[in-house]
Order: C-alpha cells, then sequence, then structure tokens
RNA sequence: GUGUUCGUAGCUCAGCAGGAUAGAGCAACGGCCUUCUAAGCCGUGGGUCGGGGGUUCGAAUCCCUUCGAGCACACCA
C-alpha cells in the first residue's frame, strides 16, 4: 500500500498542480518543529522564484484550496512560506486500519525481486572467532533479514578462509610438535587415521602461537608458505590433515554462530572454488587480461577516470600460490554460475575496501559479471574500547567472541537478579535473550561504516537508547495485553475507531479529550511510517535505520502508556481501540528486532 | 606522497537528495509510584555543527580551501 507520506503528499501536489503549480512542490516532510505540525511543506519557497511569487502568497493560495481536504485538521501558513500540517485522526486510523488488514503492514512488494548473495561473516577455520568477526556477522545477519523481508531473495554465505596461510601456519606448527604423524611422511601410502590428532582446544591454541612466530621467524613462515602451496596443490597428507582441521572447527564455528542466532545458507570456502581456478586463469591469460609482471601474474585495472594509484590486481603469485583475489574471483564465478543473482553485497572491514575495488573491477573487466551487475562492498568500522583505541583484553590481547557474549550474559544476569524476583533458570535464560539484544542493538544503532566505541556499561544498561530499553518495552505490551486476556478480553485489531467515531457514543466528550494532541497521535503517526522507513532501510543498507525507528517507538509508545490508563478504562470503544494500538505496536516492534536479528523474552 | 573515511553538547551518537529555535542517550540537577513492569515518564541546564571562503531567499547538510584524526596503498586475508 501507498506510503502514509506520499498519500499525504498527493494530496498537497494536487493543490499545487491545480493552481497551476509544478506538482512536485508539494512533497511532504515529517515536520522538524514538532510543535507547530505535524508535517510539513516548503514547496511554496522552491517555487518562489519560478513563479515569481511570493512564497507566502503561493502558500496562502495551496492552505486556501486544501481548507476542506478529508486529509488535514489544520493547514497554516507560516513565513516564509512554510505550509505547516496535522492530519485528523480519522486519516490516520483508516490508514492503520489498512496496515493491519495487508501483509508486511502495508509494505508493498518489489516490482522485480532480485536474488541477492550477502557475504559475511568470513570466520577463518582454525582461528578461534574474535571480537573482529562479531560486526561482520551482526551486520551481514540483519542485513540479509532486511532483503528478504523487503521481498527479495537473500542467500547468505559465511565465505570461509579455509585455504590460505593460516592452513600452512597449522601444518607447520604440527610438524613441529608432532613429526611422528603420518601426515607429514611423504612415502605414506596407506589410509589415514579417522581421528584428528588434536583437539579443538589445541587448534584454537595453535594457530595463534604459529602467526606469532612466523611474524619473527622468516624461515618458519617460508615453510608456512611452502606447505600452503603444497596443500593447494594436493599434496595428499595436508589433504587429510586439512579435512581434520575442517571438521572440527566447522562444529566450533556453527556452535558460535548458532550462539549469535546468525543462519548462514550456505557454508562455502575459499577451497570450494580451488578447482575452477586454473580454467578461470587460463582463460583470463588466453583473453589478454592477465599478464605477468615481476614473476607474477596480473590484471591491469586502471580506469581512465581514476584520480588514485590503482595497483593491478595480483592472481597469481611468483611461487604460483593464489591469493584472496583468486579466490574471490572464482567464487563470483561460481555464484554466478549457480545463483544467477543480481546483486552481491560484501560485508568486511572497511580496511578491506582496496581489496574490493581490485576485486570488483577485475570482475567486471573480464566479463565474470555483466557490467550491470551490482558489486557493493559494506565496510564497517572497527570496534574500539573505552579508550577509542582497538578492543582488547584486559591484559592487552584479542578478545574471543565467546568470552565476549558471557561477559555480557553474566553482567545481564547480574542487574536481572538485583531488579527481579526470578527463579535462577529463567534468569539465564533471560540474561541471554537480553545480552544478545544488547550487544546487537549497540551494534546496529551505529552506522556501521564507521568506528564505534564497545562500552560494555552502556550496552548492557537498561536506560536509554539501549536493546533492553527496547525489549522493555516490548515487555510491558505483552503484559498488559496478557492480563488483559487473562481476565476475558478479546483482542479486536481492527478496533481502531477515530476518536470522532467512540466520541459519539459518548455523551459530552470532546475529540480533544484524548487522541488528537496526545501520545497516542504521536504513536499513530509514528507506526503509519513503518513502510516508509523499511524502503529506506533496503535502500540504504542500512539497519540503524530500524534501530532509530524502533527507539523512536518505544518511546512513543511509552509516553502513551503513562498518560493512559488502558485496563481500567470504562469506555468500552476506548479500551478496545487502545488495546488495538498496544497489539499493533508490539507486532511492529518485534518485527523491526527480528530484522536486526534478537528477539524479546516474554518476562524482564 | 596518493587515495579514502571522518571531525556535531563533558562523553557516546543521530540528523546530511538544503528549510523555521541543530536532536537523542549517558553524566548533572528537579519533579512523578496505595492503580497496567519506576529497567519508566515529565522537566532544567549544557553547542560559534573543527576553522575560513563560496553557491542560495535559507547551509551541520552542496562546492572550494585549510587544520586535525583513523585507515589503505601487488606477492597476508
Amino acid at each position: 500500500m501507498k506510503k502514509f507520506i506520499d498519500q499525504i503528499s498527493s494530496e498537497i501536489k494536487q493543490a499545487f498542480s491545480v493552481l497551476g503549480y509544478n506538482p512536485d512542490l508539494g512533497k511532504v516532510t515529517v515536520s522538524n518543529r514538532p510543535d507547530l505540525c505535524e508535517y510539513q511543506c516548503n514547496g511554496a519557497m522552491a517555487g518562489a522564484k519560478e513563479y515569481r511569487k511570493a512564497p507566502l502568497v503561493i502558500a496562502n493560495e495551496v492552505a486556501e484550496k486544501l481548507k476542506d481536504s478529508r486529509v488535514f485538521s489544520e493547514i497554516k501558513v507560516a513565513p516564509p512560506g512554510f505550509l505547516n500540517l496535522k492530519v485528523k485522526p480519522s486519516f490516520v486510523c483508516a490508514y492503520l486500519k489498512q496496515m493491519i488488514k495487508s501483509p508486511k503492514f502495508g509494505l508493498e512488494e518489489p516490482k522485480q525481486p532480485l536474488t541477492i548473495i550477502v557475504d559475511y561473516g568470513g570466520p577463518n577455520v582454525a582461528k578461534p572467532l574474535h571480537i573482529g568477526h562479531l560486526r561482520s556477522a551482526i551486520i551481514g545477519e540483519s542485513i540479509k533479514r532486511i532483503i528478504r523481508y523487503a521481498g527479495h531473495t537473500a542467500i547468505g554465505d559465511v565465505h570461509l578462509g579455509d585455504w590460505g596461510l593460516q592452513m600452512g601456519l597449522i601444518i607447520v606448527e604440527l610438524n613441529e610438535r608432532k613429526p611422528e604423524l603420518v601426515y607429514f611422511d611423504p612415502g605414506y601410502d596407506g589410509e589415514y587415521p579417522a581421528e584428528p590428532p588434536f583437539s579443538i582446544a589445541e587448534l584454537g591454541e595453535i594457530y595463534p602461537f604459529a602467526s606469532a612466530r612466523s611474524k619473527v621467524d622468516e624461515s618458519y613462515r617460508e615453510k608456512a608458505l611452502q606447505a600452503t602451496f603444497e596443500l593447494q596443490n594436493g599434496r595428499i597428507g595436508y589433504r587429510a590433515l586439512w579435512q581434520h582441521i575442517m571438521r572440527i572447527s566447522l562444529v566450533d564455528l556453527k556452535e558460535n554462530y548458532r550462539n549469535l542466532d546468525v543462519d548462514f545458507d550456505l557454508w562455502k570456502g575459499e577451497s570450494d572454488v580451488q578447482d575452477l581456478i586454473p580454467a578461470m586463469i587460463d582463460k583470463f591469460k588466453e583473453d589478454g587480461f592477465a599478464y605477468l609482471s615481476n614473476g607474477a601474474f596480473v590484471i591491469d585495472i586502471k580506469e581512465e577516470t581514476d584520480t588514485k594509484e590503482m595497483p593491478p590486481g595480483l592472481i597469481v603469485k611468483s611461487d604460483g600460490a593464489y591469493l584472496y583475489l583468486t579466490t574471490d574471483l572464482a567464487t563470483i564465478l561460481e555464484r554466478m554460475k549457480n545463483y544467477s543473482p543480481e546483486m552481491m553485497i560484501y560485508t568486511t572491514d572497511k580496511r578491506q575496501s582496496m581489496h574490493f575495488e581490485q576485486l570488483f573491477r577485475c570482475a567486471r573487466k573480464t566479463g565474470i559479471v555483466p557490467p550491470e551487475m551490482n558489486l557493493r562492498f559494506l565496510g564497517f568500522g572497527t570496534m574500539n574500547g573505552a579508550d577509542g583505541k582497538p578492543f582488547k583484553t584486559r591484559d592487552g590481547g584479542v578478545m574471543r567472541l565467546e568470552d565476549l557474549v558471557s561477559l555480557i550474559n553474566e553482567e545481564m544476569y547480574k542487574k536481572i537478579i538485583a531488579n527481579r524476583d526470578v527463579c535462577e533458570d529463567e534468569a539465564r535464560k533471560t540474561a541471554q535473550i537480553v545480552g544478545l539484544a544488547a550487544l546487537k542493538y549497540g551494534d546496529l544503532s551505529n552506522q556501521a561504516a564507521k568506528d564505534y566505541i564497545f562500552d560494555i556499561d552502556r550496552f548492557t544498561s537498561f536506560e536509554g537508547d539501549t536493546g533492553p530499553y527496547i525489549l522493555y518495552t516490548i515487555v510491558r505490551i505483552k503484559s498488559i495485553l496478557q492480563k488483559y486476556t487473562e481476565a476475558g478480553g478479546v483482542i479486536n485489531k481492527e478496533a481502531l475507531l477515530a476518536p470522532e467515531e467512540i466520541c459519539a457514543n459518548e455523551t459530552g466528550a470532546s475529540e480533544k479529550s484524548f487522541a488528537s494532541d496526545f501520545g497516542d497521535k504521536a504513536l499513530m503517526l509514528t507506526i503509519a511510517g513503518f513502510n516508509a522507513m523499511i524502503e529506506t532501510a533496503y535502500e540504504e543498507i542500512a539497519p540503524h535505520r530500524i534501530a532509530a525507528y524502533i527507539y523512536e517507538l518505544a518511546n512513543a509508545l511509552n509516553t502513551f502508556y503513562h498518560q493512559t490508563k488502558i485496563l481500567t478504562e470504562p469506555v468500552n470503544e476506548k479500551q478496545n481501540y487502545y488495546i488495538a494500538l498496544l497489539d499493533l505496536t508490539r507486532d511492529i516492534l518485534e518485527t523491526c528486532i527480528d530484522l536486526l536479528g534478537f528477539s524479546a523474552p516474554e518476562r524482564m
């Protein structure tokens, strides 16, 4: 259904048009002076020059034309030519009723649904997930859900880093520690053991150790590079070892992502496209895109309009090994073949923007994707500690994701038992739900591209613009609705009568006695903006739009809540109306938090 | 050096296809619970939107310039 603001706009546009002005001048925006009006139109000022008339004259003409409008209860002209608008409660109620009947609260389905691949998560196999992986998972998951809600097909791919140097490092380190293992014997031709020669705990410890050593020990690093090369070229013992690493790690990764309520459709990785690479590179050479430079194969991607140096894309290293770019290109090739998507979105740290610029240019230039293909890089900022520097543990190390999650859950648990009388089990469960909301909302309420300060005290606070505050609002609504139905009430979703209709049944009450200028009007208008907000969030791929919206909606609800006694309301029509409004607000809030990737408990 | 992102209240952040008095939250201060969850609501104080130019009737928002910060610049991912 048409957006609320567009419906208002078309009313004004028509007036402009009838008066002989450009209808586009009638565009309406939400007021930035809520003390004066609900919506405003600035078209009279914008059109003054073109029509050589004073803006006030134009504005007055339009206001005169609209004085019997079915939409507006008030149209005022303010110098130098603002049109200040208030909407009739009956008009808003009618809109809300229609929202309730429409799927997705009136969000229109796209004319052409797209297939969009969202590449996020990006964990490296055998490396423990740390907080650096958190943002990719949280943001990507939300984007995927937003795309789906907007009516498109989204395919989430975790895109594992399972084929790079870290594998070589692990192999070399393992060789140092357990040289007797058959995997390292080139002459071995028997079956390899089914049981892995290490535990997940060992694996988690081996990588950081090896990585640190490779940075100070040149020959060690050389060995790791060599092992990486041999793994990629099919050394059978290394492949067997790699299988073990993969199996153990994946179990752990899936567990971690499940705890974050992050879910991937595809568990593809760099290794999955290795078979495609040789042919792909041959084709690049054949077509004249790839050429030899300093012993490596590169693709030139400079463009005439470039104002910066653009290094060529490196496809094959001088030692014959492949790189990030190679694998990513092959991945695009495979995705095109399997899913023919219209768009691909990559959610990684913004420091990789150069890489993606190279990747996208290579893909277009070599024809792997058609020129009109929408390839988007959504780089996010660094998560910093309270000091503004990259977040570290107290002893200066990188914090593990699971440690961070339990830290927050513990904090939540303490607050819950301090404030409410609940049993241990429920407190733990609630802490987990609220903790995840705190974490995700804290992240997603910021613009993704910016760095942000991760402040555990702030995020886990129940006050202000936080996840827990949003959940608290939802729980409040649920509590009232539950009491209402327990007392025998039946929720009638469509009981949204306009105040004048309710007042018709109530002697002596005026429309002003409630609704028109009070909390519930603001609440209704916020609700009416839902579909417009979702459209923006999708177009901008911006979860923080949703966060801002639900904060506004929660505020409107709480204001309404405090000035209205709902369960004790004696007039039936009024109470039904309140209940319907609460019910709708809860539905929308829960829909929105689901798009951000978390949920609300029944009580907290 | 080249490019890029960004400088908004004491702190953390919104607002940026130009609009009226620049908004929230935290922190500070003051009110509101015998009645639907006070983890809430209402209110007060706090800002030359880094500086300087320009475009415009009108700029935090667009353009130029300057200062400051982060990040990236072929054989890691």
